[in-house]
DNA sequence: GCCCCAATCGTAATCGCTTCCACAGGGGGC
DNA sequence: GCCCCCTGTGGAAGCGATTACGATTGGGGC
């Protein structure tokens, strides 16, 4: 466990400290026979710079935080996290810096959280799970911490954010339904002080709107299966077998998909069901969900580089980026020539 | 941004910085009137002592690395990686520790992800998808880093680890399927170096053994949807319509119930189908899926107890956990008075 | 009044690395 | 031959905390 330290590796080599440092990070003003004389001493004991010490003389940690807020809880149940993690994580690392999570409990805030666990500890803050007006990118851009969110803020002017084209892959999806011939058409959304279902129901209206059709019915809800269960349930109280249905995510359209089946109803034959993700096992799905493709793991790559953009220079323009959804038509949704 | 620092919190306070850092981690030696002088003025401020500096002083980082193998890309398309990660986040922010999360590109082995971007970073390893042999135990072993496995490796005598009892959750789900009279039994298993498919297996075995049959088939592969579609295709050749499954997680007995959906098997009636693992929407399934039930957040909060103890004494005995396992009887298998 | 000890607080070293600044030596321009 | 500049190197001051060690004070026991 007892490592070297860059002194133990300048004594065996017989330079100063400031000669190994220079090596070991690539400047110039090093001859050519000394630097391969140390880079071999390097390698011979297998030398590796303590991140601590290193970050704590360059003000520089290559941290991000990941702060995951407690009323996100829903955010662990679906596959989107993994996928987004996975892309924020491995830009990250391609780019040397690290991902540390950080979850809030219900007695801490946010801003408690990065005071006490975070501080000095990251470089900047991804944030998931924006609100309309989410307090936190107040204080955040307050104390002038590097950020960048996981969807928008359209009250945060010029913040970095990345985003997926919800309006447009809800207008995409209630528009194929309509086409479908549905008399009603119902949207199970999202929590309303989101962005993201504000936005998915701006497309879903513009589509209704469009056709000169009113919507059946809008319902918010968290993105469970649970909670497209209960939707569902609530829907078919007032509705026929004939309508077509909007889910925010593959895990509200499962859930409704079920709760239709339980009472007979043939998913894909009479009434449509498309979702939202295109989790990786939807086309799995009983039958085959039609969904709404989002680029999750691109999401996530591109808020991590937006996030290191700002980090690494803060005077940049804030990246603000939306990526295309696409509509995968499969068979929850009734064949067009039926 | 310009924070303040234990120098201008002692100037404000007209005392000596020892004093500041006495008062912040509370120890002794402090006039109980300057103490709270003191303590108003870091409040007044916000003052939070940089992590970084008070790290690098403490030998301490109150970090804990996660490193997620490229080989298990599975694992982030699995509902067991979100549920594991925040049992562990859990547990860990309560601690006052953070998780980080690395993972290891095709490139770039453990050993050097941990050199390149964990060194100093982090107090200790929490080891994931566990590979019986595994060379990540050797060299953390001897390089002296504490750590905790997720899953066990019986070649690994003395670590610490938890993992949930599959031999016992195998053998109680086989067992189930015999008592429903199935005429063969089979088992679509995970990757087969892993303990964890080991040690299911065995308790595969055992029942079968026990009631004086054989193994049907045993097929291994990734804990995928697409594996368990894949390994029922496989079966299907050679079976019949009379057949128990028993997958090694939940995704697994989904892509298996959908291959024998597709031919037009009912799942439930005839064949029956057991998962692994009961993931939050394993009783949405259709039908909702008889699955063995794993703890899994708990899992997570054990492997960072774990691995904290470690940290917190090395010479602590290594804590090996094995936590229950529990068949829950949904749809997905047939009806024993049936 | 002297000595000793407990309580309280400050000085300075330390953690391991980066980097500013100074300095030595050699070569080229004059 | 003198001066200047350029290259290569080392010394030492940071980064922002913690803490070993020492110093000061005041009070009690004699």
């Amino acid at each position: 466990m007892q490592r070297l330290t860059i002194v133990e590796i300048a004594e065996l080599a017989g330079v100063s400290t400031a000669t190994v440092s220079r090596v070991l990070n690539g400047k110039r003003d090093v001859n050519e026979q000394t630097r391969r004389r140390i880079q071999q001493i390097i390698e011979r004991y297998g030398f590796t710079p303590h991140a601590l010490a290193r970050s704590l003389s360059l003000k520089k940690t290559n941290n991000l935080g990941v702060i995951i807020p407690h009323t996100a809880d829903y955010l662990f149940s679906s596959p989107y996290f993994a996928e987004l993690i996975r892309g924020m994580g491995e830009y990250a690392n391609r780019r040397s810096y690290r991902l540390i999570l950080s979850t809030t409990s219900e007695e801490r805030s946010s801003s408690e959280v990065y005071h006490g666990l975070l501080y000095g500890a990251v470089d900047g803050l991804l944030v998931l799970d924006v609100r309309v007006g989410d307090e936190r990118v107040l204080w955040l851009k307050e104390a002038g911490i590097p950020f960048a969110l996981v969807g928008q803020d359209p009250k945060a002017p010029s913040v970095s954010f990345v985003d997926s084209d919800n309006e447009s892959g809800a207008y995409q999806a209630t528009k194929y339904l309509i086409e479908l011939g549905h008399e009603e058409i119902f949207l199970v959304n999202g929590p309303q002080e989101h962005w993201v279902s504000q936005s998915r129901e701006q497309g879903f209206r513009r589509a209704l709107k469009e056709a000169g059709l009113s919507p059946a019915g809008i319902v918010y809800g968290p993105f469970t299966v649970e909670a497209g269960f209960a939707s569902a349930q609530e829907i078919l109280k007032r509705a026929g077998s004939d309508f077509g249905l909007l889910a925010a995510s593959d895990l509200q359209a499962f859930g409704a998909s079920c709760a239709l089946k339980q009472l007979g109803l043939e998913v894909g034959r009479e009434a449509s069901i498309i979702g939202f993700d295109d989790v990786p096992w939807a086309q799995y799905f009983d039958p085959p969900l039609t969904t709404v493709r989002q680029p999750i793991f691109q999401i996530g790559q591109e808020a991590a580089r937006a996030l290191i953009g700002q980090v690494e220079s803060p005077d940049s323009e804030p990246i603000r980026s939306v990526l295309p959804t696409q509509l995968i038509v499969r068979q929850s949704t009734r064949s067009p020539d039926g």
